[in-house]
DNA sequence: AACACTTCCGAAAACGTTTTCGTGTTGAAA
DNA sequence: TTTCAACACGAAAACGTTTTCGGAAGTGTT
């Protein structure tokens, strides 16, 4: 079990000093070519490389970005993820991933281990815990120390930094639009409590949808759905005896649950009732009949904000230029729970 | 903007030295219970919290491990990462993840990009590229280095190390048992080409089943899959025209569009054919019908990795303990593409 | 012979910790 | 008054780099 090689120890080896060797694996003028060529093939032999730790205190950069989300066990966040990947790999950068698991103590707690030096800045989702108290201190102080910080999908207003979201009131009032264009008209809602910041957008979408279109929103036709463990049952009461032909649910899960109640009470999706989920996920894909969805592009949006934490990482610290926000474009993809 | 705050820094303010900051700090006896408390005081106002990368240049340690998966759009490494995530983190442990996209050179790269001092250690799920390839030279450097390695899942038989794995071959041959036990007497198996380990050993389960009931295994019901992105139309053709009441696929994918195609074909499952999938995901759960499927308990898997990673990594350096191979139990979860 | 310039290399500081080893001061015992 | 232990603290080394600065040879110019 060898150790790892080190420039102290290269440097004892050829009986040379520890800065000459450092030099001539930098290519400095400063050292003659013959002595150069000696420690490179030396340190080439022995597969030198240098130590990121080391570096990472001398240089003050860690080259690596932190990304929290609520939760991975979700197609979504696994899409930004991989897009997040990918750029930063291409950069040269490392990514850490930790899970809040949408609490709002381990949100805090993993922000500041990894703002410890660990992490050179953050690409966050913020947990639906800390949406709900409203303590953001460790959000402030994260950029008070001077570390970018990128927000994405759900993120807080009242935070100054750059974020990338999709604009999820038009994507809804969109998928509600397809609905009425297909001549539903009476189009249920199932969203989620209001304080998840993209419940209560795609809520304002359906209902300026409706709006658009002259149309009455009733609140009879309106689901808040509470608890997400016991969401399927919640959906399939709220389902029942009511007359309705179209349904737009805030996720792929509320969406199949929705057909599920459907198909149990002898309704056919499409021919019955049509039905729009949000996300755009393996499930909905797959399923059948498979979901008409509004995509939301998580690989893009993960791409984006890589993009812009790494820009604002490599500017020079002079001037935090202006906090952009990326909004990327979401598409209603037709499938087969909606007819045509 | 206001930077980190470090050991100096206070020394300063409050004129003493560093060294009896940081042991102030760390309540050595050394320091009287005046001084200590001022200074304890002090570092709490104004939240200080020692620097990462400084402790893990000194301690040779940096309290993370890494995790390197094939993919992560797929359900069954979110639950690993999720399992390993949790105790990772009761450890005090942080997880940092890369992914390999199933080539051999990102794979190699990452590893040596990690194993540079910023892990402590790696939790891997070889890249099918390198399956197939067999050039082991990055796993057997880093353990080479004294960095424990375990491997779960896809793992390499030729390299010793922890290991964390199903047993496929039982697991497949539960399946199919269960199959000949619901009277299915021509079962297909859908399973990949034989260089992926797994698609192997259930191919092995499958045809072990098969034989300890006295069937004959035949040829023109095996597939072996090529191309993942075209197993949908590569399944289709394969299933239609043949006389089959029982399939076993060997993942998720595979199972579903085998349903797909029988529904195609106007068969219906479980009714005039029974479907077996592997791996448990929320497509499974949620697919009508629902698939029965061989559950690999994801998130028990990647806890047991981390448990074994960070034993090796805080037992005394003295001696590598002899390498483990932990077996989790898989369970077959009947759902309704089976027949009761 | 005196001087200036290159060329090549090493010493040392710095990043932020922890820890070992002194060392000066006190108070008490002899 | 001397001696010694206990106490409270500081200096310095170490982890592995990079970089600035200074200096010893060697070369060339008057």
């Amino acid at each position: 079990m060898k150790k790892k090689l080190t420039l102290k120890q290269i440097a004892k080896e050829l009986d040379v000093s520890v800065s000459t060797v450092s030099k001539a694996l930098r290519d400095s003028v400063e050292i003659s070519e013959d002595t150069r060529q000696k420690i490179k093939a030396f340190a080439k032999l022995y597969n030198y490389k240098p130590n990121n730790i080391a570096l990472s205190l001398k240089n003050k950069k860690t080259k690596t970005i932190g990304v929290i989300i609520p939760e991975i066990v979700h197609h979504f966040f696994t899409t930004v993820i991989s897009g997040i990947e990918q750029v930063a790999n291409e950069r040269g950068y490392n990514v850490i991933i930790v899970m809040s698991n949408n609490s709002f103590d381990k949100e805090v707690l993993n922000m500041e281990m990894l703002a410890n030096g660990s992490t050179d800045g953050f690409i966050l989702s913020v947990a639906k815990e800390t949406q709900q108290k409203g303590d953001y201190h460790h959000l402030l102080e994260v950029i008070n120390q001077g570390m970018p910080l990128v927000m994405f999908d759900r993120v807080i207003d009242e935070i100054e930094c750059d974020k990338v979201i999709i604009d999820d009131t038009i994507g809804a009032k969109e998928a509600v639009q397809h609905l009425i264009d297909i001549q539903c008209r009476n189009i249920a809602l199932i969203t989620t409590v209001d304080y998840v910041s993209v419940g209560k957008l795609r809520t304002q979408g359906y209902l300026e949808a409706l709006e658009e279109n002259g149309m009455q929103a009733n609140e009879e036709l309106i689901l808040k759905v509470e608890d997400f463990d016991h969401s399927e049952e919640e959906i399939k009461k709220f389902l029942s005896g009511k007359k309705i032909d179209g349904v737009f649910a805030v996720n792929e899960h509320f969406a199949i649950y929705a057909v599920k109640a459907f198909n149990e009470n002898g309704l056919k999706v499409p021919d019955d009732v049509s039905v729009v989920g949000f996300t755009n996920g393996e499930l909905s894909k797959l399923f059948i009949p498979s979901l008409t969805t509004v995509s939301q592009h998580g690989a893009e949006m993960g791409a984006q904000a890589a993009r812009l934490l790494i820009k604002k990482l490599e500017t020079e610290e002079g001037e935090d230029g202006p906090y952009e926000t990326i909004i990327v474009e979401t598409s209603l993809i037709q499938r087969n729970s909606t007819k045509r």
